[in-house]
DNA sequence: TGCCAGGCCGGGT
DNA sequence: ACCCGGCATGGC
């Protein structure tokens, strides 16, 4: 029972815009289909997903990930205990393996020393605090920060990333220089509060820009959304 | 082959 | 308040 009800979902949305991003939202979801995001097996390998996947493609975070996984080192404690430099090898593949592994450690020394190494303690202060918290914590920006706040702590924050900006921008549904927190804005004072929606829009946001928007890609003008 | 990938930081203007 | 170079591996 994770359909969402299209009719409701109108009906709740908030102005012209909201209308518009939510009638976008329909037509990717039917494209699509339901992307169970964000692809983990628990709330800290999302968080350790989230830092890694930072300008680098997911496919190469996977293999970092399988490395963690494969040395059994997937656990804060862990990753608390070790040498940067041991850290830094096992998610080499990743890339910028050497920055990661620093702002890997950054959010880890939070979690472990402020919450008892309890993601659910984080979560706990909610979403503005929460975001906040993490804002100050070296090496996680906004989108990192929203990514983990809303699949990993499943509060009802939007996640902007730089396909979503493409995409808005190429559709002329946004001006290009946009910024993070006023488009985050946009979606989430326009669209429905709900935790649900966040996930899946920003997900099929990302589908949607792997195959018809890159950087550079004339499909653009093919997509399912062209023309809206 | 070169360009790009689910950013962010620090220094300069 | 922007703008830019650096960070680095692997895929197409």
């Amino acid at each position: 029972m994770n359909g969402f009800n299209y009719n409701n979902l109108i009906k709740n949305a908030k102005g012209p815009e909201g209308e518009l991003l939510i009638k976008i939202f329909i037509k990717l979801y039917k494209h699509f289909g339901p992307q169970h995001w964000w692809p983990g097996d628990s709330p800290f390998e999302v968080c350790v997903g989230a830092i890694l996947t930072q300008n680098t493609s997911w496919k190469n975070v996977a293999k970092a990930i399988h490395n963690l996984k494969q040395n059994n080192s997937l656990s804060p404690e862990t990753l608390h205990n070790m040498a940067p430099e041991l850290l830094a090898d096992m998610i080499r593949p990743a890339g910028y393996f050497n920055i990661k592994a620093q702002r890997l450690k950054n959010f880890i020394s939070v979690l472990v020393e402020e919450f008892d190494s309890d993601l659910d303690r984080l979560f706990q202060a909610g979403l503005d605090q929460t975001r906040e918290r993490l804002l100050a914590i070296k090496g996680i920006g906004p989108e990192t920060a929203d990514s983990i706040i809303l699949y990993a702590g499943g509060l009802p924050t939007f996640v902007i990333d730089a396909y979503t900006k493409r995409i808005l921008s190429r559709h002329n549904i946004i001006e290009n220089n946009t910024t993070y927190d006023e488009l985050r804005r946009l979606f989430m004072d326009s669209l429905p509060n709900d935790t649900a929606l966040f996930n899946e829009y920003h997900a099929l946001l990302v589908v949607l820009g792997k195959d018809f928007c890159r950087k550079t890609n004339p499909l653009c003008k093919t997509c399912p959304i062209s023309g809206m």
